[in-house]
DNA sequence: GTTAAGATTGACGATGATGTCAAGAATGAT
DNA sequence: ATCATTCTTGACATCATCGTCAATCTTAAC
Protein backbone atom coordinates (compact mmCIF):
# COMPACT_ATOMS: atom_id res chain seq x y z
CA UNK A 1 0.00 0.00 0.00
CA UNK A 2 1.63 3.21 -1.24
CA UNK A 3 0.08 6.89 -0.87
CA UNK A 4 -1.53 6.33 2.50
CA UNK A 5 -4.53 7.93 3.84
CA UNK A 6 -3.67 10.78 5.80
CA UNK A 7 -6.95 10.28 8.15
CA UNK A 8 -9.01 7.93 10.57
CA UNK A 9 -11.79 6.67 8.14
CA UNK A 10 -13.70 6.31 11.84
CA UNK A 11 -12.99 9.57 13.11
CA UNK A 12 -14.27 10.66 9.23
CA UNK A 13 -17.29 8.46 9.84
CA UNK A 14 -18.52 9.51 13.44
CA UNK A 15 -17.78 12.96 13.03
CA UNK A 16 -19.67 13.02 9.83
CA UNK A 17 -22.66 11.44 11.48
CA UNK A 18 -22.50 14.27 13.78
CA UNK A 19 -22.92 16.39 10.87
CA UNK A 20 -25.45 14.66 9.30
CA UNK A 21 -27.30 14.55 12.55
CA UNK A 22 -27.22 18.04 12.87
CA UNK A 23 -28.28 19.31 9.36
CA UNK A 24 -29.62 16.11 7.42
CA UNK A 25 -28.44 14.94 4.26
CA UNK A 26 -30.18 17.26 1.87
CA UNK A 27 -28.59 20.60 4.24
CA UNK A 28 -25.29 19.06 4.98
CA UNK A 29 -22.88 20.13 2.77
CA UNK A 30 -19.31 18.72 1.64
CA UNK A 31 -17.83 22.26 2.64
CA UNK A 32 -19.50 21.44 6.61
CA UNK A 33 -18.14 17.81 6.40
CA UNK A 34 -14.63 18.68 5.54
CA UNK A 35 -14.60 21.61 7.72
CA UNK A 36 -15.63 19.62 10.87
CA UNK A 37 -13.73 16.78 9.82
CA UNK A 38 -10.29 18.78 9.26
CA UNK A 39 -10.16 17.07 5.77
CA UNK A 40 -10.43 19.02 2.40
CA UNK A 41 -13.51 18.58 0.17
CA UNK A 42 -11.05 16.64 -2.06
CA UNK A 43 -9.74 14.28 -0.07
CA UNK A 44 -13.15 13.28 0.68
CA UNK A 45 -14.20 13.01 -2.99
CA UNK A 46 -11.39 11.08 -3.48
CA UNK A 47 -11.97 8.77 -0.66
CA UNK A 48 -16.09 8.59 -0.64
CA UNK A 49 -16.87 9.34 -3.80
CA UNK A 50 -19.46 11.73 -3.03
CA UNK A 51 -21.87 12.98 -0.10
CA UNK A 52 -23.96 10.16 -0.15
CA UNK A 53 -21.52 7.40 0.10
CA UNK A 54 -20.04 9.03 3.23
CA UNK A 55 -23.76 9.71 4.61
CA UNK A 56 -25.08 5.88 4.06
CA UNK A 57 -21.31 4.75 6.00
CA UNK A 58 -22.53 7.77 8.57
CA UNK A 59 -26.28 5.97 8.70
CA UNK A 60 -24.90 2.38 8.78
CA UNK A 61 -23.31 2.89 11.92
CA UNK A 62 -26.02 4.92 13.18
CA UNK A 63 -28.42 2.42 12.57
CA UNK A 64 -26.40 -0.73 13.92
CA UNK A 65 -25.74 1.65 17.34
CA UNK A 66 -29.24 2.53 17.57
CA UNK A 67 -30.98 -1.14 16.99
CA UNK A 68 -28.56 -2.31 19.70
CA UNK A 69 -29.47 0.27 21.97
CA UNK A 70 -33.15 -0.27 21.07
CA UNK A 71 -32.57 -4.14 21.77
CA UNK A 72 -31.21 -3.59 24.91
CA UNK A 73 -33.74 -1.32 26.25
CA UNK A 74 -36.64 -3.72 25.29
CA UNK A 75 -34.63 -6.18 27.41
CA UNK A 76 -36.94 -6.64 30.21
CA UNK A 77 -39.42 -9.55 31.17
CA UNK A 78 -42.20 -7.36 31.95
CA UNK A 79 -43.88 -5.98 28.81
CA UNK A 80 -44.24 -2.49 29.97
CA UNK A 81 -41.13 -1.99 31.78
CA UNK A 82 -39.30 -3.08 27.98
CA UNK A 83 -41.23 -0.33 26.40
CA UNK A 84 -40.75 2.44 29.15
CA UNK A 85 -37.00 2.04 28.61
CA UNK A 86 -37.21 1.83 24.76
CA UNK A 87 -39.58 4.70 24.85
CA UNK A 88 -37.01 6.60 27.40
CA UNK A 89 -33.83 5.81 25.07
CA UNK A 90 -35.93 7.07 22.02
CA UNK A 91 -36.17 9.78 23.58
CA UNK A 92 -32.84 10.43 25.07
CA UNK A 93 -31.68 10.14 21.39
CA UNK A 94 -33.46 12.52 19.68
CA UNK A 95 -33.34 15.20 22.55
CA UNK A 96 -29.42 14.74 23.38
CA UNK A 97 -27.28 17.75 21.97
CA UNK A 98 -27.93 21.34 22.16
CA UNK A 99 -29.51 22.08 20.17
CA UNK A 100 -31.06 18.76 20.29
CA UNK A 101 -30.63 16.77 16.72
CA UNK A 102 -33.56 15.08 16.20
CA UNK A 103 -34.14 11.96 15.09
CA UNK A 104 -31.68 11.38 11.97
CA UNK A 105 -33.84 8.22 11.10
CA UNK A 106 -37.62 10.34 10.53
CA UNK A 107 -35.33 13.63 8.76
CA UNK A 108 -33.83 10.95 6.64
CA UNK A 109 -37.15 9.63 5.45
CA UNK A 110 -38.76 13.51 4.80
CA UNK A 111 -36.51 13.88 2.74
CA UNK A 112 -37.17 10.30 0.92
CA UNK A 113 -38.60 12.53 -2.25
CA UNK A 114 -35.83 13.89 -3.27
CA UNK A 115 -33.36 10.83 -2.03
CA UNK A 116 -32.07 7.78 -3.63
CA UNK A 117 -33.14 4.55 -4.05
CA UNK A 118 -30.07 3.22 -1.22
CA UNK A 119 -30.76 6.08 1.10
CA UNK A 120 -34.94 5.15 0.88
CA UNK A 121 -33.53 1.35 1.40
CA UNK A 122 -31.74 2.11 4.94
CA UNK A 123 -34.83 4.33 6.49
CA UNK A 124 -37.00 1.01 5.50
CA UNK A 125 -34.44 -1.29 6.70
CA UNK A 126 -33.75 0.53 10.42
CA UNK A 127 -37.78 1.04 10.59
CA UNK A 128 -38.46 -2.78 9.75
CA UNK A 129 -35.77 -4.29 11.95
CA UNK A 130 -37.47 -1.93 14.98
CA UNK A 131 -40.86 -3.31 14.20
CA UNK A 132 -39.24 -7.07 14.46
CA UNK A 133 -37.51 -6.25 18.03
CA UNK A 134 -40.71 -4.84 18.57
CA UNK A 135 -42.87 -7.84 17.79
CA UNK A 136 -40.60 -10.12 19.56
CA UNK A 137 -40.75 -8.56 22.78
CA UNK A 138 -44.70 -8.35 22.55
CA UNK A 139 -44.90 -11.60 21.32
CA UNK A 140 -42.53 -13.05 23.96
CA UNK A 141 -44.70 -11.86 26.82
CA UNK A 142 -45.69 -14.47 29.50
CA UNK A 143 -49.27 -15.31 28.34
CA UNK A 144 -48.72 -13.59 25.51
CA UNK A 145 -50.25 -12.29 22.45
CA UNK A 146 -51.39 -13.58 19.50
CA UNK A 147 -48.60 -13.42 16.82
CA UNK A 148 -50.12 -11.18 14.24
CA UNK A 149 -51.79 -8.73 17.40
CA UNK A 150 -48.09 -8.49 18.00
CA UNK A 151 -47.02 -7.42 14.39
CA UNK A 152 -49.68 -5.16 14.11
CA UNK A 153 -48.83 -3.62 17.63
CA UNK A 154 -44.96 -3.40 17.06
CA UNK A 155 -45.92 -1.37 13.61
CA UNK A 156 -47.93 1.38 15.86
CA UNK A 157 -45.48 1.72 18.36
CA UNK A 158 -42.95 2.40 15.63
CA UNK A 159 -45.45 4.89 13.96
CA UNK A 160 -45.78 6.40 17.71
CA UNK A 161 -42.07 6.62 17.59
CA UNK A 162 -41.88 8.34 14.52
CA UNK A 163 -44.85 11.18 15.98
CA UNK A 164 -42.44 12.16 18.56
CA UNK A 165 -39.32 12.66 16.43
CA UNK A 166 -41.99 15.35 14.60
CA UNK A 167 -43.14 16.59 17.89
CA UNK A 168 -39.34 16.96 18.73
CA UNK A 169 -39.07 18.90 15.75
CA UNK A 170 -42.34 21.11 16.85
CA UNK A 171 -40.44 22.10 19.77
CA UNK A 172 -42.35 19.95 22.29
CA UNK A 173 -39.34 19.22 25.11
CA UNK A 174 -38.21 15.89 26.55
CA UNK A 175 -40.41 15.99 29.28
CA UNK A 176 -43.61 16.75 27.07
CA UNK A 177 -42.73 13.97 25.02
CA UNK A 178 -42.11 11.19 27.97
CA UNK A 179 -45.39 12.13 29.40
CA UNK A 180 -47.05 11.07 25.30
CA UNK A 181 -45.19 8.32 25.66
CA UNK A 182 -46.24 7.26 29.22
CA UNK A 183 -49.76 7.71 28.86
CA UNK A 184 -49.13 6.27 24.80
CA UNK A 185 -48.03 2.78 27.02
CA UNK A 186 -50.79 2.87 29.68
CA UNK A 187 -53.03 3.17 26.47
CA UNK A 188 -51.89 0.56 24.27
CA UNK A 189 -50.46 -2.25 26.88
CA UNK A 190 -52.64 -2.06 29.85
CA UNK A 191 -55.22 -3.32 27.62
CA UNK B 1 -55.85 51.52 -7.18
CA UNK B 2 -53.69 52.26 -10.84
CA UNK B 3 -51.14 49.79 -11.79
CA UNK B 4 -53.29 46.44 -11.39
CA UNK B 5 -52.05 43.13 -10.60
CA UNK B 6 -52.16 41.03 -13.21
CA UNK B 7 -52.91 37.53 -12.06
CA UNK B 8 -55.15 36.36 -9.31
CA UNK B 9 -53.77 36.20 -6.00
CA UNK B 10 -56.00 33.16 -4.99
CA UNK B 11 -54.78 31.12 -7.40
CA UNK B 12 -51.43 32.04 -7.16
CA UNK B 13 -51.59 31.32 -3.28
CA UNK B 14 -53.38 27.85 -4.10
CA UNK B 15 -50.99 26.80 -6.64
CA UNK B 16 -48.15 27.90 -4.47
CA UNK B 17 -49.49 25.57 -1.71
CA UNK B 18 -49.46 22.78 -4.39
CA UNK B 19 -45.78 23.39 -4.84
CA UNK B 20 -45.37 23.52 -1.20
CA UNK B 21 -47.07 20.51 -0.39
CA UNK B 22 -44.72 18.45 -3.11
CA UNK B 23 -41.59 19.63 -3.04
CA UNK B 24 -41.79 21.69 0.75
CA UNK B 25 -40.77 25.03 1.75
CA UNK B 26 -36.91 24.78 1.76
CA UNK B 27 -36.62 22.67 -1.59
CA UNK B 28 -39.26 24.73 -3.51
CA UNK B 29 -37.39 27.52 -5.56
CA UNK B 30 -38.77 30.53 -6.80
CA UNK B 31 -38.63 29.27 -10.19
CA UNK B 32 -40.67 26.67 -9.06
CA UNK B 33 -43.34 29.17 -8.09
CA UNK B 34 -42.83 31.43 -11.15
CA UNK B 35 -43.61 28.21 -13.06
CA UNK B 36 -46.35 26.51 -11.96
CA UNK B 37 -48.05 29.82 -11.46
CA UNK B 38 -46.97 31.91 -14.39
CA UNK B 39 -46.06 34.50 -12.84
CA UNK B 40 -42.40 35.65 -13.24
CA UNK B 41 -40.43 35.53 -10.40
CA UNK B 42 -40.20 39.35 -10.58
CA UNK B 43 -43.23 39.51 -10.02
CA UNK B 44 -43.71 37.52 -7.33
CA UNK B 45 -41.27 39.39 -5.31
CA UNK B 46 -43.10 42.77 -5.99
CA UNK B 47 -45.80 41.05 -4.78
CA UNK B 48 -44.99 39.20 -1.38
CA UNK B 49 -41.24 40.10 -0.66
CA UNK B 50 -40.25 36.85 -0.74
CA UNK B 51 -40.68 33.07 -0.45
CA UNK B 52 -41.15 32.73 3.54
CA UNK B 53 -43.96 35.39 2.88
CA UNK B 54 -45.87 33.11 0.05
CA UNK B 55 -45.41 29.63 2.36
CA UNK B 56 -47.15 31.85 5.29
CA UNK B 57 -49.75 32.70 3.22
CA UNK B 58 -50.19 29.18 1.41
CA UNK B 59 -49.65 27.35 4.79
CA UNK B 60 -52.57 29.20 6.57
CA UNK B 61 -54.86 28.22 3.84
CA UNK B 62 -53.66 24.97 4.11
CA UNK B 63 -54.00 24.81 7.82
CA UNK B 64 -57.63 26.17 7.63
CA UNK B 65 -58.65 23.56 5.43
CA UNK B 66 -57.33 20.59 7.45
CA UNK B 67 -58.56 22.04 10.65
CA UNK B 68 -62.35 22.48 9.37
CA UNK B 69 -61.73 18.71 7.57
CA UNK B 70 -60.41 17.75 10.66
CA UNK B 71 -63.65 19.07 12.93
CA UNK B 72 -65.94 17.54 10.71
CA UNK B 73 -64.00 14.00 10.60
CA UNK B 74 -64.56 14.18 14.53
CA UNK B 75 -68.33 15.07 14.29
CA UNK B 76 -69.93 11.92 15.49
CA UNK B 77 -71.27 11.17 18.99
CA UNK B 78 -69.20 7.92 19.26
CA UNK B 79 -65.80 8.42 19.91
CA UNK B 80 -64.45 5.42 18.27
CA UNK B 81 -66.42 6.73 14.67
CA UNK B 82 -65.08 9.67 15.31
CA UNK B 83 -61.77 8.77 15.42
CA UNK B 84 -61.59 6.53 12.82
CA UNK B 85 -63.32 8.83 10.17
CA UNK B 86 -60.49 11.14 11.51
CA UNK B 87 -57.92 8.68 10.62
CA UNK B 88 -59.40 8.24 7.51
CA UNK B 89 -59.11 11.58 7.09
CA UNK B 90 -55.71 12.45 7.47
CA UNK B 91 -54.51 9.02 5.42
CA UNK B 92 -56.17 10.24 2.62
CA UNK B 93 -54.92 13.65 3.22
CA UNK B 94 -51.62 12.58 2.90
CA UNK B 95 -51.97 10.05 0.46
CA UNK B 96 -53.36 12.11 -2.12
CA UNK B 97 -51.41 12.39 -5.09
CA UNK B 98 -49.44 11.03 -7.34
CA UNK B 99 -46.74 10.79 -6.12
CA UNK B 100 -48.35 11.20 -2.83
CA UNK B 101 -47.61 14.87 -1.30
CA UNK B 102 -47.59 13.20 2.26
CA UNK B 103 -48.04 15.75 5.46
CA UNK B 104 -47.07 19.62 4.82
CA UNK B 105 -47.30 20.57 8.69
CA UNK B 106 -44.91 17.52 9.08
CA UNK B 107 -42.42 17.97 6.43
CA UNK B 108 -42.34 21.40 7.67
CA UNK B 109 -41.72 20.62 11.36
CA UNK B 110 -39.06 18.85 10.19
CA UNK B 111 -37.56 21.82 8.68
CA UNK B 112 -37.57 23.39 11.69
CA UNK B 113 -33.76 23.92 12.23
CA UNK B 114 -34.16 26.19 9.19
CA UNK B 115 -36.90 27.90 9.05
CA UNK B 116 -38.09 30.99 10.73
CA UNK B 117 -40.23 31.75 13.85
CA UNK B 118 -43.42 32.63 12.05
CA UNK B 119 -42.88 29.59 10.29
CA UNK B 120 -42.07 27.07 13.63
CA UNK B 121 -45.06 28.94 15.51
CA UNK B 122 -47.91 28.06 12.55
CA UNK B 123 -46.78 24.10 12.69
CA UNK B 124 -47.40 24.90 16.87
CA UNK B 125 -50.49 26.28 15.77
CA UNK B 126 -51.67 23.82 13.99
CA UNK B 127 -50.92 20.69 16.21
CA UNK B 128 -52.02 22.79 18.98
CA UNK B 129 -54.84 23.32 17.49
CA UNK B 130 -55.97 19.77 16.16
CA UNK B 131 -55.00 18.51 19.98
CA UNK B 132 -57.66 21.15 21.45
CA UNK B 133 -60.04 19.77 18.84
CA UNK B 134 -59.47 16.25 19.81
CA UNK B 135 -59.44 17.00 23.31
CA UNK B 136 -62.88 18.22 22.74
CA UNK B 137 -63.92 14.95 21.07
CA UNK B 138 -62.39 12.84 24.01
CA UNK B 139 -63.64 14.79 26.71
CA UNK B 140 -67.54 15.21 25.13
CA UNK B 141 -67.88 11.12 24.88
CA UNK B 142 -71.19 10.21 27.29
CA UNK B 143 -69.80 8.86 30.48
CA UNK B 144 -66.61 10.76 29.16
CA UNK B 145 -63.13 10.84 30.18
CA UNK B 146 -61.24 12.82 33.18
CA UNK B 147 -60.49 15.79 31.39
CA UNK B 148 -56.43 15.65 32.29
CA UNK B 149 -57.09 11.96 30.62
CA UNK B 150 -58.73 13.69 27.65
CA UNK B 151 -56.12 16.13 27.16
CA UNK B 152 -52.97 13.70 27.37
CA UNK B 153 -54.91 11.26 24.93
CA UNK B 154 -55.02 13.38 22.47
CA UNK B 155 -51.53 14.75 22.41
CA UNK B 156 -51.28 11.43 22.01
CA UNK B 157 -52.95 11.11 19.08
CA UNK B 158 -51.74 14.34 17.46
CA UNK B 159 -48.58 12.23 17.84
CA UNK B 160 -49.33 9.24 16.30
CA UNK B 161 -50.78 11.07 13.46
CA UNK B 162 -47.46 12.82 12.82
CA UNK B 163 -46.34 9.16 13.20
CA UNK B 164 -48.21 8.24 9.86
CA UNK B 165 -47.19 11.17 8.03
CA UNK B 166 -43.56 10.46 8.77
CA UNK B 167 -44.42 5.93 7.65
CA UNK B 168 -46.12 7.19 4.75
CA UNK B 169 -43.01 9.27 3.72
CA UNK B 170 -41.07 5.80 4.11
CA UNK B 171 -42.92 4.44 1.65
CA UNK B 172 -45.80 2.49 3.56
CA UNK B 173 -49.05 2.27 1.44
CA UNK B 174 -52.51 3.94 2.38
CA UNK B 175 -53.71 0.63 3.36
CA UNK B 176 -50.49 -0.42 5.78
CA UNK B 177 -51.71 3.19 7.43
CA UNK B 178 -55.16 2.27 7.53
CA UNK B 179 -54.43 -1.07 9.40
CA UNK B 180 -52.06 1.04 11.64
CA UNK B 181 -54.33 3.65 12.91
CA UNK B 182 -57.11 0.94 12.92
CA UNK B 183 -55.09 -0.79 15.10
CA UNK B 184 -54.19 2.00 17.22
CA UNK B 185 -57.65 3.33 17.44
CA UNK B 186 -58.83 -0.30 19.43
CA UNK B 187 -56.05 -0.23 21.17
CA UNK B 188 -56.38 3.36 22.55
CA UNK B 189 -59.80 3.76 22.63
CA UNK B 190 -60.99 0.23 23.65
CA UNK B 191 -59.36 0.90 26.65
C1' DG C 1 -56.37 61.24 -23.71
C1' DT C 2 -53.04 62.34 -20.13
C1' DT C 3 -51.04 61.10 -16.14
C1' DA C 4 -48.99 58.76 -12.45
C1' DA C 5 -48.98 54.78 -9.46
C1' DG C 6 -47.92 50.47 -9.57
C1' DA C 7 -46.95 45.92 -12.04
C1' DT C 8 -44.09 43.35 -15.25
C1' DT C 9 -40.01 41.94 -17.49
C1' DG C 10 -35.45 40.38 -18.42
C1' DA C 11 -30.98 40.98 -17.18
C1' DC C 12 -27.47 41.45 -13.71
C1' DG C 13 -24.24 40.38 -9.91
C1' DA C 14 -23.52 37.74 -5.82
C1' DT C 15 -23.38 33.58 -3.49
C1' DG C 16 -22.64 28.91 -2.46
C1' DA C 17 -22.69 24.22 -3.88
C1' DT C 18 -21.07 20.48 -6.91
C1' DG C 19 -17.71 17.68 -9.11
C1' DT C 20 -13.14 17.51 -11.59
C1' DC C 21 -8.32 17.94 -12.33
C1' DA C 22 -3.35 18.76 -12.64
C1' DA C 23 0.41 19.41 -9.81
C1' DG C 24 2.71 18.35 -5.69
C1' DA C 25 3.44 15.54 -1.41
C1' DA C 26 3.91 11.32 1.10
C1' DT C 27 5.23 6.64 1.68
C1' DG C 28 5.42 1.28 1.20
C1' DA C 29 7.97 -1.67 -1.72
C1' DT C 30 12.13 -2.77 -4.07
C1' DA D 1 17.90 5.86 -2.55
C1' DT D 2 14.56 5.36 -6.01
C1' DC D 3 10.15 4.24 -7.78
C1' DA D 4 5.41 3.83 -8.32
C1' DT D 5 1.21 4.49 -6.35
C1' DT D 6 -2.00 6.79 -3.91
C1' DC D 7 -3.42 10.78 -1.34
C1' DT D 8 -3.73 15.83 -0.88
C1' DT D 9 -4.32 20.41 -2.28
C1' DG D 10 -6.07 24.48 -4.34
C1' DA D 11 -7.97 26.09 -8.38
C1' DC D 12 -11.33 25.74 -11.90
C1' DA D 13 -15.66 25.43 -14.50
C1' DT D 14 -20.49 24.74 -13.94
C1' DC D 15 -24.83 25.27 -12.13
C1' DA D 16 -28.75 26.85 -9.44
C1' DT D 17 -30.59 30.13 -6.58
C1' DC D 18 -31.26 34.45 -4.63
C1' DG D 19 -32.49 39.23 -4.53
C1' DT D 20 -32.35 43.69 -7.10
C1' DC D 21 -33.07 47.09 -10.62
C1' DA D 22 -33.96 50.03 -14.55
C1' DA D 23 -36.76 50.06 -18.41
C1' DT D 24 -41.19 49.20 -20.00
C1' DC D 25 -45.96 48.42 -19.89
C1' DT D 26 -50.85 48.85 -17.95
C1' DT D 27 -54.64 50.99 -16.35
C1' DA D 28 -57.60 53.63 -12.81
C1' DA D 29 -58.42 58.21 -12.02
C1' DC D 30 -58.93 62.67 -13.57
Amino acid sequence: MVGVRQFDEDNVIATALDVFWRKGLHDATMQDLAAATGVQRGSLYNAYGDKEAIFLRAFDQYAAQFLEAAGNALAHRDTTTALRSFFDMIIVNMTDGSPARGCLTTRTALDAGISSAAVRQRVQDVLGRLEQLLGKTLGATPGGRRAADAHRLARVIVTFTRGLAVMERAGYSRKQLKESAATFVDAVVGA
